[in-house]
DNA sequence: CTTGACCTTCCCCTGCACTGGAAGGTCCAG
DNA sequence: CTGGACCTTCCAGTGCAGGGGAAGGTCAAG
């Protein structure tokens, strides 16, 4: 298979996929006398495991990580575990910030409001902010 | 005043200073005669300006805007508003995408947790993923 | 007179995940 | 044999908000 037709299969470009190999997702491809990459089709299985560590939060990097263990014959499974556990601890704190951030703009917007604030003051850029 | 005092009154560097210059954000600054850059002290304010507006979460191109509006001669009210209320509904939409995804991961780390699925099968990446 | 702190411009680098485009090679149908 | 679809490599850019560091000018204290 071709990078073009393993892109489609797997619902990404062939710009991408020369990326993931670039960047070690997916092992050097083997080549046709000609030099075109030529895929196996359980190329696909991979990409989508791909997909679904972005799906989950995780950047290539550590997608790469656990790739790279399993490649070594090893089960990735603690390894996965810890990341989606500290990815959890991350989107807590996320949406915490967020959502002191929305409380944030929600006041200034609720301060603005006020009717004895009519007229923007001269000397301030905004009295919004 | 110099560009390291200014850094040091508005909390940040003389480097940030150049680049907010660069970007619109701060007018052109006096010169000293040897090519210093040379500041009022009001321009603290707009510093701190600049920082109000970032810790509402809007970008450098955002805040530089309603600068110009003000610079302008202009009430930036209006365009403040629409900015916060935007900011707003993407931060909710951000905060409920969050809160998608740790639930999805919350069920991979839950799936993962169950005692009949100790052992990883070898055909697949992970069993987490 | 020299040292050290400060300033100037200039260009490149960071992280993240790609994307665009140029220049050229290959393959198959008509 | 020609056209077009596909492939190759390589270089460069995107957005965001700066940071690093070189090479050189300026200023006040000792």
């Amino acid at each position: 298979m071709r990078i073009g037709e393993l892109a489609e299969r797997a619902g990404t470009t062939a710009k991408t996929l020369r990326f993931y190999e670039e960047q070690g997702l997916l092992p050097p491809a083997e080549r046709t006398p000609s030099g075109y990459r030529d895929y196996a089709p359980e190329t696909v299985a991979r990409i989508d495991f791909v997909h679904r560590g972005q799906a989950a939060g995780l950047t290539l990097a550590q997608i790469r990580q656990i790739l790279d263990i399993r490649d070594g014959g090893h089960a990735p499974c603690e390894h996965v575990r810890d990341l989606l556990d500290a990815r959890l601890a991350e989107i807590e704190q996320q949406i915490a910030q967020l959502a002191a951030l929305r409380d944030t703009i929600a006041g200034l917007r609720n301060d603005a409001a006020k009717p004895d604030l009519d007229s923007c003051s001269p000397d301030q850029v905004c009295r919004y902010l």
